[in-house]
DNA sequence: TATTGATATGCAATAAGTTGCATATTACTG
DNA sequence: CAGTAATATGCAACTTATTGCATATCAATA
């Protein structure tokens, strides 16, 4: 499982509630992993009693305490232990590309209304990923070299947004094409 | 559930045994889909079950009967609906990216040997996607007509292993700067 | 002739992820 | 003052996927 490696990364560089992780697998990890609130409360129990993780109840007036999550050694060493050893090749899980490979079948217009409205997904995620780096780029040296291996990741989310645009607008162009055909 | 809509879509196209599925996961649709035999063993079963499919069995000789499946009218019927209806987002979970956002605790000789194994195999991918894009493009124009979809998921294979490649290359490029000023 | 690899199928246990429901507070908006 | 969104947590049922095991044949190889 890899969830578990993914909550143990973010406890690392800043201990948080499950709340917390929640919004950072939303704000940092979004492009490259997701989680449900549902499954980061089970994990963070789950890691708890296998004390990868420890946790201060901080009491708050009138609401509910927030339970604050720390690693331990022992949740330390698990991290290191798994980023020192090979990752098995990801599954590959992309619904958008059976469809289009069964696109023979799907009305051309429908299909080209969704491809338009992926690219455009895709290109508003880029601008965001765009921003951020924007921000990076102008931080100081020190902070570069503190965030080097995240702004790497954040890369790949550019390079990999700019892909799915350059294929979406292949895939635009060759619908838009059929669907003019079919109307002449 | 889309293990489903994938294999409707592989039976769409040509009906087929489990195994020839599994086959066919892995050369045509492993870019963007994997299954292991279990799986589609168990998903054939709950199809046959759900009259998605049907069954014919041939004997064969000595050997086990292979169960052949085709689509039935109702199988036929719910891939065309799931191709008309929109797809939620895709969920994203790259477990190399958790490793490098967490690469200040790793061992910078180590990682840079996996991003070459990474780049190397993302390359020998992109070589095989290129001589089956040669191939296409020295096909009839009745065989790309007919293939057209199917190669719009081929080109989406070249431009996103395209996109590894890059995003490798720098993250080499920077663990290399990183190993080498470690040794001055 | 023994072993390996491809063909061909499946069950059972476990792990991982989704969906639906549930609660309780605070702060803002209409 | 009612409704919505954000904060903060969790259970239960269900679906989906993985891991390990199991069987049986055929063809080629060592």
């Amino acid at each position: 499982m890899s969830l578990k490696h993914a909550i143990l990364t973010l406890l690392e560089t800043e201990d948080g509630t499950g709340y917390d992780l929640l919004k950072r697998f939303e704000d940092h990890l979004g492009y490259f992993w997701n989680a449900s609130h549902q499954q980061i409360y089970a994990q963070l129990k789950t890691m708890h009693k296998g004390a990868l993780i420890d946790c201060q109840l901080e009491a708050q007036d009138d609401k509910p305490d927030k339970k604050i999550y720390t690693l331990t050694d022992s949740g330390r060493q698990a991290l290191s232990e798994w980023v020192q050893q090979p990752l098995k090749l990801g599954k590959v899980k992309d619904a958008l590309l059976v469809k289009i490979y069964a696109g023979h079948l799907a009305n051309k217009e429908q299909l080209l209304e969704e491809m338009l409205h992926y690219r455009d997904s895709h290109k508003r995620m880029l601008q965001t990923f765009l921003a951020i780096e924007d921000e990076y780029r102008n931080s100081s040296k020190k902070k570069q070299q503190e965030l080097a291996m995240p702004f790497l990741t954040l890369r790949r989310g550019i390079i990999g947004e700019k892909a799915c645009i350059e294929w979406a607008e292949e895939v635009i162009n060759y619908l838009q094409k059929q669907t003019a055909g079919a109307n002449k």
